[in-house]
DNA sequence: CAATAATTGAGACTCGATTATCATTTCTCC
DNA sequence: GGAGAAATGATAATCGAGTCTCAATTATTG
């Protein structure tokens, strides 16, 4: 049995989700393995360490994780589950936004909606 | 004197600044005023039922209001001093990136950075 | 000016997210 | 197997954002 064998659990629960996930979100699909939600906070913050996870901000549920491996990509919202998805290719123009004088290092686009199994229910 | 007084200047800071502003930027904008954090939160919970004040989440920063009026556009965060200014525009090929079976109702795009006064301080 | 209602500022309070603590368990290395 | 280091889970402590309470102030109306 390796070290560390309850934050692999972590890991491999943020790998094989589809969008980041919040230390809450990521806790609740770990119930009934019995890991403690001050371990996936230590997992979490190891893991940014490391490198090999990505903080990222969304909107409407605080700071969430993904694994630093993915390409570049943006996140689709429901409003209703309020659940982050990640979506694939980018958007054009964003350049043309930006004022005299400034620099740009980054973007980030949320698109907000409502996703396939909410959809369905409504 | 007219009532409600120092909402209304809350509500005047926040015509006057160039972007969204939080509960706390607003408060410190109007230090010197005697405005308390209370009141701030007041004119603004007000503002955003009246329908004259709209709450932005940005990034990093929680949650700021704007004047309901502006036209839709979008924001620009400055890493440095972490202030939202408005931009003018927006992007192409939003629709492109949603899912089978997704519903878009809204986006947002945020652009990273560092703004003129920062840029120049670098 | 008097009676009444709305507004205000300060600070106590609540709530959720994150971090720290600590006794226990589990590895690692010999 | 045994000693020491790292990891773990439960829970207490902390922190910040926002709300609530209340006595004092200020506007409104007549």
């Amino acid at each position: 049995m390796q070290r560390a064998k309850q934050q692999s659990t972590v890991f491999q629960a943020l790998d094989e989700a589809d969008g980041p996930l919040s230390a809450r979100e990521l806790w609740s699909r770990l119930s009934g393995t019995g890991v403690g939600l001050a371990t996936v906070y230590r997992a979490l913050q190891r893991g940014v360490e490391d490198g090999t996870l990505e903080s990222v901000e969304v909107l409407g549920g605080g700071v969430r994780y993904e694994p630093k491996n993915r390409e570049h990509h943006h996140h689709f919202l429901c409003s209703t589950c309020n659940h982050a998805f990640d979506l694939f290719g980018c958007v054009e123009g964003l350049e043309s936004l930006i004022p005299d004088g400034f620099r740009m290092t980054g973007h980030e686009v949320v698109l907000l909606g409502t996703c396939d199994a909410c959809g369905d229910a409504a």
